[in-house]
DNA sequence: ACATTAAGTGATT
DNA sequence: AATCACTTAATGT
């Protein structure tokens, strides 16, 4: 484990703070569509990703969802520190989109480093300020780009993210990240494909162009 | 061969 | 851009 963490975190977290991860961390292996956080869940802890990707999705009472962003190697669920500190209620839903690595801190150390550690100070800082910048985007996207322009970045982040140049998704599945109805991604991928940006297959899409 | 699930299409709002 | 109704294609049993 302290190998694992040492290959992304070692530059982040001074050496007394790694020694001290690896003693409450308790690590975990994660499926591909594994559940992390359900909405309503009350936070045991906060996840620290090794690799892979989860995403992050928000969604209302009757079960409508909406994707608002991918975490990476790296990172950590910002806003699991809010209702982990508050012992409040996540809004929100986390899936590991592969087969992804965490390291899972417990609750009650995470106010004790921030004063103990600048390194652990700057990162929930540091991870907050990205969060809020990514929703920032998400929102940006939301209220300015059309349906079709949000499909090719759903697209091309998502490849990236997955670090693969074709997706492995359905027409279904990418209408509930996009909030929207399968017709209407069947329709726009269709156009796309035309475009000769894309390549169709049944469960995979192939992007050609970036 | 049949059932099931994914994807394509025209028409309507 | 959403929804309906229907077709066609791919895949599993």
């Amino acid at each position: 484990m302290r190998e694992k963490l040492n290959s992304y975190f070692s530059y982040v977290f001074e050496d007394e703070l790694l020694d001290e991860i690896v003693q409450v961390g308790t690590y975990k292996k994660l499926r591909e569509n594994e559940l992390l956080v359900d909405l309503g869940d009350q936070i045991k802890g906060v996840p620290l990703l090794l690799n892979g990707a989860i995403k992050i999705v928000r969604e209302d009472k009757k079960g409508e969802e909406m994707l608002l962003y991918f975490l990476e190697r790296g990172d950590t669920c910002a806003s699991s520190f809010a209702s982990a500190l508050s012992s409040g209620k996540c809004g929100i839903r986390a899936i590991a989109e592969k087969e992804s690595e965490v390291i899972f801190l417990p609750v009650e150390k995470l106010d004790e480093w921030l004063v103990k550690y600048k390194s652990w100070r700057n990162f929930v800082i540091d991870s907050y300020n990205v969060r809020l910048n990514e929703m920032m985007e998400t929102v940006d996207t939301l209220a300015f780009m059309k349906m079709d322009e949000r499909l090719y970045k759903y697209l091309t982040d998502k490849a990236q993210i997955m670090r693969e140049t074709s997706l492995n998704t359905t027409h279904q599945d990418i209408a509930y990240d996009l909030h929207t109805s399968r017709v209407v991604v069947s329709r726009l991928l269709k156009q796309l494909e035309n475009e000769g940006k894309i390549k169709l297959y049944r469960n995979k899409i192939e992007i050609l162009e970036f």
